[in-house]
DNA sequence: GCGACAG
DNA sequence: ATCTTGTCGC
């Protein structure tokens, strides 16, 4: 049984999120990138619900790798029917039950998890990552592929782009909490966005639970050595994605009158 | 009122 | 996210 449920709309989501916020915990020393431990991908991949009747479906993956030298340690998979609609800022509520579903079915403890979206760097501070989070216990960074409106967006101090060089990284910027259309209020730093490739985009990184900024920054670097995005997240989206194919292969298109 | 908007 | 052809580079 879940530890939570789906809720009925947008506005009870809402409620909900600010309720939760206030069991999210600071920054808290952790084992450093590369110390010895796991760290694990968590992503998700959907099927549209079919002209036919096909049920719209979510396939949640979670791959645990070894955190010094990143070999594979666990997985499991879950699907399930899509219990909310996509809608900005209320991803959690789409993602992640099946999430859970799949971390609950692994043999190994998580360790650090790497969420495939934002954290704080959120319209009410609150995206998935540190959803999941507060609901598991577990420590949680996010690494966003784009940026969010909430999240990029220059308020302050004009902002450019990171430096080109691979860790160069520059602040992403929102609105002071409590004083919207506010010219005065003074910017927070929600997240960075992070070069993890000379010459590359960018990929979007930002505190979840128990884990600041900076650390979140340090594990992200150390889980790109080849690639843009983190070897947990390229690992769990394809595991979900080969997931969601098995599954569609067993669910055939449901014929008319049968 | 319209646009923008993680995955 | 997912739908898709061709193309550039190691």
């Amino acid at each position: 049984m879940p530890a939570h449920t789906t809720p009925a709309d947008a506005a009870e989501a809402v409620e909900r999120q600010l309720a939760l916020r206030r069991f999210l915990l600071p920054d808290e020393p952790g084992p450093p990138p590369g110390a010895p431990g796991t760290v694990t991908g968590v992503d998700v991949a959907y099927a549209e619900p079919g002209a036919d009747g096909a049920p719209g479906l979510v396939a949640a993956a979670a791959v645990v790798l070894d955190a010094a030298d990143l070999t594979e340690v666990d997985r499991a998979v879950a699907v399930g029917a899509a219990p909310f609609p996509y809608v900005p800022g209320l991803l959690a509520y789409r993602e992640l039950p099946a999430v859970l579903e799949a971390l609950a079915a692994l043999d190994v403890p998580p360790g650090l998890v790497v969420c495939d979206g934002y954290g704080v760097a959120h319209p009410r501070r609150f995206g998935l990552t540190c959803h999941l989070g507060v609901l598991t216990g577990l420590r949680t960074i996010g690494v966003a592929k784009t940026p969010f409106r909430m999240a990029d967006t220059p308020v302050g101090p004009p902002q450019g782009p990171p430096g080109p060089e691979r860790g160069d990284h520059a602040p992403l910027y929102a609105p002071a909490p409590g004083s919207p259309g506010d010219a005065d209020a003074t910017p927070e730093v929600v997240g960075s966005a992070l070069r993890t490739r000379r010459g590359v985009k960018p990929v979007y990184v930002s505190a979840g639970h128990r884990v600041g900024l900076a650390a979140a920054r340090a594990h992200t670097f150390h889980l790109t050595r080849g690639f843009r995005l983190p070897e947990t997240t390229r690992r769990a989206d394809r595991a979900c994605r080969d997931a969601l194919a098995r599954a569609r292969a067993e669910l055939p298109t449901p014929r008319r009158g049968g």
